[in-house]
RNA sequence: GGGCGCUUAGCUCAGCUGGUUCAGAGCAUCUGCCUUACAAGCAGAGGGUCCGCGGUUCGAAUCCGUGAGCGCCCA
């Protein structure tokens, strides 16, 4: 091949459809049972399968491809298990607005058919966010793609409902819930978002009954009142106590109801008196058991007024009555006032509407005996957070934890397995039970009718998706052997959703934790900190990103931004970072490719001609390897980015490629081929730590770089191992020098104006210098002639510096500014005598000396001493510059 | 009201269990360069009371307390 054609930039479209066909074609991500090997799993935190990819998707499953990459590399038997969620309750709004367009209600039309549309749609759009996820260059087993209506999975989550309905831990239960009426369901004390709104007061006056008086409440919902069957003072409160026991007719509706005592009543609040609407407030609820009150629903399903309003008020919506019913109190003269009111009201987080307190018929998990286990293993650290603060989180909410409501009043979803007879004449009372089943029952047990009916539920979505870590493994041998899995990578906001609750689940049916570590990623916003959001529009389809910079740079520049535990600032033009490094990887691997052409790779000189410059490498690697294992370890990724992009930039660029030139060019032919195979070597070490972060780019160099066979891929390739007797301190001490005395003399070129087409000398007093460094110093310091001599006296006319009491003259006849020279000198000294003021203060104070280690001190004094010696040395030079 | 997090260069952020001048990186800025891997680049430079106050300590960006500002979660 002819390298030189190699284009100068790296063009990632090229590259990345070829090199994830060719992944895909050879099977490389699957994972099988496999004794012999310890598996590593994950299993993605299934995204809505009618979804389309977004920032975060980008992160969670970068961060996921990154450890599988790794693993994999390893030796670890890595599998992980893609799919995506049904997402219930989003998806069937979106088909409810679908047909709505075309007119069409899902009532009309009847579960089955209304089914028919659902799963058109996810064989419509299903599907995107996983060809999408393939364009990000992930690992995962496909093969293992999972839907959680898969006929398998449906049948677990089933199993799951009637194991636990078995156990006495779901039940029914009429109760009060967050009602969602524009999908006419309840949904969970999670999905409800609470936000303060700037809302009113109404001061509502209530006659007493039997007297001229009148008791006014405040509310900030007045149309609850056609629900209100009490009114309610704090016992203590004064004003009150002659009232207590009487009734007040209720305004509009005309009902008498009793005023009552109750400590829940706070009496700073509005007036102190409140209204009590037992069917639509929770605190109301519970004040209304405790005192036998009526309760009295005003609302259908959609939140319009039923038939218990008066005949005018009925059939409106609930913002509409509202308005309606101020206006009777106004002309009734019963409405006292207004106030602007901040309130917090609650959302659905689907349905976009303030939710309704709603009382209904639904089906609860018990959460009491579950979530206790499942705090005891975060908490004592068998299962670990990253970043750790979230397990306070995690420890109040599991310590305040509710029955969670695990029925939705829909259709698209797990229908709930259970069967009510509506039999015939022949009841018994024992048939009003409902009949809890896998299989569908063929008769009442009671009376034998064969007349039953389905509970028209399904169930919540997470607790279908709660079931993932282990039942995406269909079997018994998968389970042992995967379960539980390692990391889970998730989002901070479904911590109680999801991570909560895979938790019990697996502590609960699997006996185990369902993975050792969390860890809950960044949050990606736009530049201004804002959230991204549809309705913004502020949010970049990754698609295009990928296609601007390519899939490399958006997966290390994400990385790369995202601390651990910190929300992301991005935009897309921040993926230069990601773009520039790629190129630079690129380039280096063109670098090494177009001399290739001329040079003999030649294994067996892999050990010969080496010198500091190689050993310096390799010792940098390692202490890189070291580094980078180490953040792994510890799920710093976004640290390991940078160390990766220090080694690659600072290390391998700047200084390794920079010197190794000397010896390609002008070597012999044994030494060039020497220094590039052993470049090419280094070279494919340094794509295999890159590879898990950006695998396309790191891809195509290794196939370029060395004959492969077909089949054979970086990412199946051996990951380096660390191995310490690498790291060579002789060796870096020595490359710093060489390093230190080339700066000095940019330093001066650069202060001096000198243009890089104008040649100079240099001369360096020292013994320090070894002949084989000068050609290095020479060549990246752009030196002509060096002359090495430990009792040279400084020239005419040139520039200084000291290199740890080296001293380096550049003579500039001609070309000195002795201003801009003195000012050089002058600003070191200033920098190392303050410096040495320090130190001093340091070395003299007695209790210093005497408290720090030893260490310490002598560490101290050896500074001191070093530059003791360079700033005498300079000040020399400075008094003596003509 | 309770909890959590953040505040370091113009911007975005690193700085682990106090100790190398520890005050850093990238971007941005300024200067000089198309030096045969890379101008998506190279070399050099400027830039900060580490949010305020108090404390612990020989020594604090780092630990403790407190105040202010910002953000998130829960009630």
């Amino acid at each position: 091949m002819n390298f030189s054609d190699i284009p100068k930039a790296y063009n990632p479209s090229e590259v990345e459809d070829k090199w994830y066909g060719y992944w895909l074609e050879k099977d490389l991500f699957r994972s099988e049972v496999d004794e012999s090997k310890k598996p590593y799993t994950i299993v993605i935190p299934p995204p809505n399968v009618t979804g389309s990819l977004t920032m975060g998707h980008i992160l969670n499953n970068t961060i996921q491809d990154i450890l599988i990459r790794t693993k994999r590399m390893q030796g670890h038997n890595a599998c992980w298990v893609p799919g995506t969620d049904h997402a219930s309750i989003a998806t069937e709004a979106k088909v409810v607005v679908f047909l709505k367009e075309q007119e069409i209600d899902k009532r009309d039309i009847g579960r089955e058919e209304f089914l028919k549309h659902c799963w058109e749609w996810k064989e419509k759009y299903g599907g995107i966010i996983i060809q999408q996820l393939k364009k990000l260059g992930v690992s995962c087993d496909w093969q293992r793609e999972r839907f959680t209506m898969d006929d398998h999975y449906y049948k677990k989550v089933i199993e799951t409902f009637v194991a636990l309905y078995k156990e006495g831990k779901i039940y029914r239960g009429y109760r009060m819930v967050n009602w969602d009426p524009v999908s006419r369901s309840a949904i969970s004390d999670e999905e409800v978002i609470y936000r303060t709104v700037n809302g009113k007061l109404w001061y509502l006056k209530y006659p007493v009954r039997d007297s001229g008086n009148f008791i006014i409440v405040a509310t900030t919902r007045p149309e609850t009142m056609l629900g209100d069957t009490g009114i309610a003072v704090n016992p203590e409160d004064e004003r009150y106590k002659k009232f207590i026991g009487r009734k007040v007719i209720l305004p509009i509706v005309n009902r008498e109801i009793p005023i009552f005592a109750d400590e829940y009543v706070d009496k700073d609040f509005g007036t102190g008196a409140v209204k009590v609407t037992p069917a639509h407030d929770i605190n109301d609820y519970e004040m209304g058991k405790r005192h036998n009150l009526e309760t009295i629903n005003i609302f259908n399903e959609d939140a319009t007024t039923n038939e218990n309003v008066p005949d005018d008020l009925k059939n409106l919506d609930r913002f509409e009555v509202r308005k309606k019913v101020v206006e009777k109190f106004e002309k009734l003269g019963l409405l006292e006032k207004i106030e602007d009111y901040q309130t917090s009201i609650g959302y659905s987080e689907r349905g976009g509407v303030p939710i309704e307190p709603y009382l209904s018929e639904q089906w609860f998990m018990k959460m009491n005996e579950l979530s206790k286990p499942a705090l005891k293993v975060v908490k004592e650290g068998k299962i670990k957070f990253h970043p750790a603060h979230w397990v306070k989180t995690y420890d109040h909410w599991m310590s305040n934890i509710n029955d969670w409501c695990i029925s939705r009043q829909l259709w698209w979803g797990h229908r709930i397995p259970v069967w009510y007879c509506i039999g015939d004449d022949h009841c018994e009372p024992e048939c009003k039970k409902p009949m809890v089943s896998v299989n569908v029952p063929e008769k009442c047990p009671h009376c034998g009718s064969k007349n039953l009916k389905q509970d028209e539920d399904v169930l919540d979505t997470w607790a279908s998706s709660w079931l993932w870590a282990y039942d995406v493994f269909k079997t018994e041998e998968e389970q042992n052997y995967y379960y539980p899995t390692n990391t889970l990578v998730t989002a901070p906001d479904i911590i109680f959703f999801w991570v909560a609750r895979m938790i019990m689940a697996g502590l609960h049916f699997k006996k185990d934790i369902p993975f050792s570590d969390v860890y809950f990623t960044s949050i990606i916003r736009d530049v201004q900190g804002r959230k991204m959001s549809k309705s913004l529009g502020n949010s970049p389809d990754p698609l295009d990103v990928i296609k601007d910079y390519g899939a490399d740079a958006l997966r290390f520049t994400v990385i790369y931004l995202a601390p651990l535990g910190q929300d992301v600032l991005f935009s897309d033009d921040k993926c230069e970072i990601g773009r520039n490094f790629a190129n630079k990887i690129w380039n280096a691997g063109r670098f090494l490719l177009m001399n290739k052409e001329n040079i003999n790779v030649d294994e067996s000189l892999a050990e010969k001609h080496i010198d500091f410059s190689d050993e310096w490498i390799t010792s940098r690697f390692h202490q890189t390897l070291q580094q980078l294992n180490d953040a792994m370890e510890k799920f710093e990724i976004n640290n390991a980015t940078k160390i990766i992009y220090s080694y690659v930039w600072n290390d391998f660029c700047d200084w390794y490629i920079e010197l190794m030139k000397n010896r390609i060019y002008t070597g012999s032919d044994e030494v060039k081929s020497a220094v590039l195979t052993r470049a090419l070597s280094n070279f494919e070490n340094l794509l295999k730590i890159v590879h898990p972060f950006m695998p396309f780019i790191t891809e195509a160099l290794w196939q370029l770089i060395k004959e492969r066979k077909e089949g054979e891929s970086i990412s199946v390739s051996e990951y380096p191992e660390f191995n310490f007797s690498k790291i060579i301190p002789s060796a870096e001490k020595e490359m710093e020098f060489v390093q230190d005395v080339i700066s000095a003399l940019r330093n001066i070129r650069g202060e001096m104006n000198i243009p890089p087409s104008k040649q100079v000398n240099a001369f360096i007093k020292s013994s320090q210098v070894a002949d084989y460094q000068v050609d290095y110093i020479k060549k990246l310091a752009k030196v002509d002639e060096i002359r090495i001599d430990k009792t040279l006296s400084k020239p005419k006319a040139s520039a200084s510096a000291v290199v740890k009491e080296t001293e380096i003259y550049v003579p500039l006849e001609g070309l000195i500014d002795l201003d801009v020279e003195r000012s050089r000198l002058q600003k070191e000294i200033t920098r190392l005598e303050g410096a040495m003021v320090g130190i001093d203060k340091k070395l003299s104070n007695e209790k210093f000396v005497n408290n720090a280690a030893p260490e310490v001190v002598e560490k101290e004094k050896m500074k001191k001493k070093d530059w003791e010696t360079n700033l005498i040395k300079l000040k020399e030079i400075l008094s003596n510059l003509n």
